[in-house]
DNA sequence: TGGATTTAGT
């Protein structure tokens, strides 16, 4: 339907009301128009779900005389925005239902509801979706979600294979694959891409290096966290954010370094959060420094006694100085001020369907079966010679009432659930919000291999693989294909951009760093080719091509 | 003509 000149400019004005939140003007507006069209009834729901309002954008969206793609996709998008992504994909569902036919956009967003959720089998759909409607050569956006989807569904070697695929890689694609490689803890692989990343001509943004620092973290490597959380600033000019700091904290105490660490929070020009400190006393916890931690905690909650992490975590710390007065005294005062905590849940996907479980949930209509196979679980344990970790229960409860908590764990009862309904010898998929507590960390190894399951949960910061009763830390057939990407790519980009004599390593990538951060010092490493196009590079001339690169060097 | 899109995480 065509709309005249008058409502055509109200219909823009509609739009930009709703694009700036202005949603009062731009609700007058849409009344007062005599007849809208599915333009302008898509740019009022799309205000409303921006703004996160969206019962009102959904009881519009009902409202929509006719619905198309667009439509449909902003609903979705709105839904997966606010991080429900259940109702995200119920609504992609309805306008299957409908035969609407699905586009880019939507695809995009229902990608990112899967990967958030773990929905691997539904991802996978998608996949072979795309590929039918779109053909093999993948979009950008849809390459990048289907890159993303693979590597937070568990099948980093997909993840891999897809972005080698694309025929057209931006910092997003790049991102998501740095992303995937931290979730594995792939510190090498991670390298290898940043630099292969730079040699594309791509500049690194700030979610680059929280990738970057992420896998260092996980794989331990404290050499390469400084450095290149050094470079970050001098080099690239991307300053710092807590999680960059909360990071290389995580770095630092992980491997004891707990005064360095304690030194780099002091140093921050930012207000330092729950975060930072959280990472500074998990590291405490860890090498037994139970002193500092309690200080730190203790300190948290006089600066800012409304932010329910600072109340965790103290909590945590009193706990684990077996001070549970303390610990429970702190939980009470939570309570009492009404400050939220993010309840845990775990999810598992079965026939495309997601199952969401929380802590002692009794909702599920197969609840009996669920908790008759908790039972069996816990039978097979014991007599596998498993000792309940009670250290993660916080409270000085009896020992059993903490063995009876723990069991009902939402990525036990959300492992049970794989047990009864997926086939035997299938991988069971667990996504869970918060971290895995260590007593379900190994329960889940022994029930990998007590039913012969492969079990692969992914928690708030990484995946665990649990095969035969071990924690996979890397998959022998993603280690090769990471070789050959590094190799291809390496190859191509040499012989492509003449740029390299031999193949890169950490040495000169630090030798890079350090001469770009103080062109005065003296290397060991004469400066390369590479160094030269850095240079020219960050200097704001970003896609700057091999011949610039030619023509510096003649 | 116009209205919808992904990485991290607040």
């Amino acid at each position: 339907m065509g709309l005249g000149a008058d409502q055509f400019l109200q219909s823009s004005l509609i739009h930009m009301y709703s694009s700036f939140g202005g949603m009062g003007s731009a609700k007058v507006l849409f009344d007062e128009m005599p007849e809208r069209n599915v333009v302008v009834w898509t740019a009022l729901v799309n205000g409303y779900s921006k703004l996160g309002e969206l019962e009102m954008a959904r009881r519009l969206f009902d409202e929509m005389p006719e619905k198309d793609v667009i439509a449909w996709s902003a609903m979705v998008s709105g839904y997966v925005q606010e991080e429900r992504f259940k109702e995200g994909l119920s609504i992609f569902n309805e306008m299957q239902v409908e035969g609407v036919t699905a586009n880019e956009s939507v695809l995009v967003s229902v990608l990112s509801a899967c990967s958030h959720l773990g929905a691997l089998d539904l991802g996978r759909w998608v996949h072979l979706y795309v590929e039918r409607r779109f053909g093999h050569e993948l979009s950008v956006n849809l390459g990048t979600a289907l890159v993303d989807m693979y590597a937070k569904c568990g099948v980093l070697s997909a993840s891999l294979q897809v972005f080698q695929g694309l025929p057209c890689k931006n910092v997003l694609s790049w991102n998501a694959m740095m992303g995937g490689f931290a979730l594995y803890g792939h510190g090498r692989g991670a390298l290898g891409l940043f630099s292969n990343m730079l040699r594309m001509g791509l500049r690194p943004d700030e979610v680059t290096f929280l990738g970057l620092l992420g896998a260092f973290s996980h794989g331990g490597m404290v050499n390469e966290g400084r450095i290149y959380f050094e470079g970050m600033t001098k080099i690239f000019s991307i300053s710092p954010r807590l999680q960059h700091y909360a990071c290389m904290v995580d770095i630092l105490a992980r491997a004891g370094l707990l005064e360095e660490a304690t030194e780099l929070i002091q140093s921050m020009p930012i207000e330092p959060d729950a975060c930072v400190w959280g990472a500074l006393v998990a590291g405490c916890r860890v090498h037994g420094n139970v002193a500092l931690g309690t200080s730190i905690g203790e300190k948290l909650l006089e600066f800012e006694p409304g932010c329910a992490g600072r109340y965790v975590l103290l909590s945590n710390i009193y706990a684990l100085a077996g001070r549970w007065d303390d610990a429970r005294h702190v939980r009470v005062l939570m309570k009492e001020k009404g400050v939220d905590t993010r309840p845990g849940w775990s999810s598992i996907e079965v026939d495309g369907l997601v199952h969401e479980f929380v802590v002692g949930d009794k909702r599920h209509p197969y609840t009996g079966e669920i908790y008759r196979k908790l039972e069996e679980m816990g039978m097979r344990l014991a007599m596998a010679g498993y000792n309940v970790d009670t250290k993660n229960v916080l409270y000085d409860m009896d020992e059993e009432d903490k063995e009876v908590q723990l069991s009902y764990h939402s990525e036990k009862l959300a492992i049970a659930f794989g047990l009864i309904f997926t086939d035997s010898g299938t991988p069971i998929r667990v996504v869970k919000n918060l971290r895995v507590c260590s007593d379900c960390h190994l329960a889940t190894k022994m029930l990998s291999k007590i039913y012969a399951r492969e079990i692969i949960v992914r928690d708030s910061k990484r995946f665990h693989h649990f095969t035969d009763g071990q924690e996979r830390r890397e998959s022998p057939s993603v280690i090769r294909q990471l070789a050959t990407l590094m190799e291809g790519l390496k190859k191509g980009v040499t012989h492509q951009m003449d740029l390299h004599d031999g193949p890169p390593n950490e040495t000169i990538h630090a030798s890079v760093f350090h001469s770009l951060a103080d062109p005065t010092s003296n290397l060991n490493v004469p400066p390369s080719l590479e160094t030269v196009w850095m240079r020219l590079s960050f200097d704001g001339v970003c896609s700057c091509s091999a011949s610039n690169v030619r023509a510096e060097k003649g």
